[in-house]
DNA sequence: TAAATTTTAGAACGTGTGATCTATAATGCA
DNA sequence: TGCATTATAGATCACACGTTCTAAAATTTA
């Protein structure tokens, strides 16, 4: 047809996930943009569209590649573990996220999905993504004896995408180990439950 | 002395919270700022100082008129009560933002925190101010026996915070009564416990 | 090889930004 | 009544922003 691209599509949306997931959309300079893909504006036009285009093609390539992937892993594990570990791991990459960079989902979430309905709607998909996750997980564990089942999956399903939630929020003013331990182990232990 | 000041400096405060609040820092121009707070640029920068200053003005302007005002408010009831009326008010308040707002708090921990150390420092002290809060509530509950006093106080303040923080995240990209009040209800149920 | 098509490169565009300057108005103090 | 000081008003500043334009380069198809 006519001149093919000259640049990798994956390596230039890892680019630009690094510099809209630390300084946001606004944030975010089209110069800024330019530098670390290596494209100039006029390639990031063509090929993407807009500046706000760009961005929502940046959070999906976050999403397929930080999270969806990550969900996976623990749903072939015991169900009540998979949770466990989860949560563990949440906390430990939050620990050692130094540039306190945090959730780029959290961080779409409150700053451009209000004025954007695309991309609130991808990032409602997401949550429901993960609730769904927390659904399947929490039922098989009430199923298998080891989540304590006086509670609707339902519910503690959307507790847990509250508390995961919160967690990445207190993550980026004061990522200290004992304070988001202590956040967690409740939701835990209200997994477990008396038996009632 | 000289000229006295023509404007009141708590309503120019409560019209810079409307603007940040909505927009975020970022989001907000100086035009816009002008235009609603009804003072001149020159104002502005006479009696703040830059947008900065003035955006961390109106910070503690909402925190103090918002937040602190209202956490007094359930000091004075029963503390398992307090807690339940706590979160029911929050559902209610976000349920009820149409303009999806959310909690200015929560906005300010993610946009900007963390490129300002002083504002960083507001953001974690009211945090340890609401997390002070719960863990008042929770003692007082597991004193005279309405709450459980299987795990400690300090945790399930913790954990309280979080849910809290992730409330307001929920709410912002989908405020359905169900999935708000579903994240809630094992927050609470948790208070109650099995009496172990 | 020539035409058609798309990507690249980099300058350029207009606009909106945060911030400042100059001049004027209003007060307290001497 | 002057003098010093501070607040106001509005124009203006330089700059950075997102976006587009023009021209050259690279490829496929005929």
């Amino acid at each position: 047809m006519a001149r093919p691209r000259e640049f990798d599509e994956r390596a230039v949306l890892d680019a630009a996930v690094q510099c809209f997931w630390g300084g946001g959309y606004e944030g975010t300079s089209l110069r800024e943009l330019i530098d670390r893909t290596g494209l100039t504006g006029a390639s990031i036009y063509n090929a993407f569209g807009d500046k706000r285009a760009f961005y929502r093609r940046a959070l999906e390539h976050y999403l397929a590649g930080s999270i969806q992937v990550r969900l996976r892993r623990y749903e072939t594990m015991a169900p009540r573990v998979a949770l466990a570990r989860f949560f563990d791991d949440i906390l430990e990459r939050s620990l050692a996220d130094r540039e306190r960079k945090g959730c780029m989902l959290v961080n779409a979430a409150l700053e451009v999905s209000s004025h954007d309905a695309q991309l609130q709607g991808l990032v409602a998909d997401m949550l429901s993504q993960i609730e769904a996750f927390f659904v399947e997980r929490v039922s098989a564990g009430q199923l298998d004896g080891t989540i304590r089942s006086t509670l609707p999956a339902a519910d503690l399903a959307r507790h847990l995408l509250a508390v995961l939630m919160g967690l990445r929020v207190l993550a980026r003013t004061c990522p200290q180990r004992e304070r988001l331990q202590g956040a967690v182990s409740p939701a835990l232990a209200l997994l477990d439950g008396a038996g009632v």
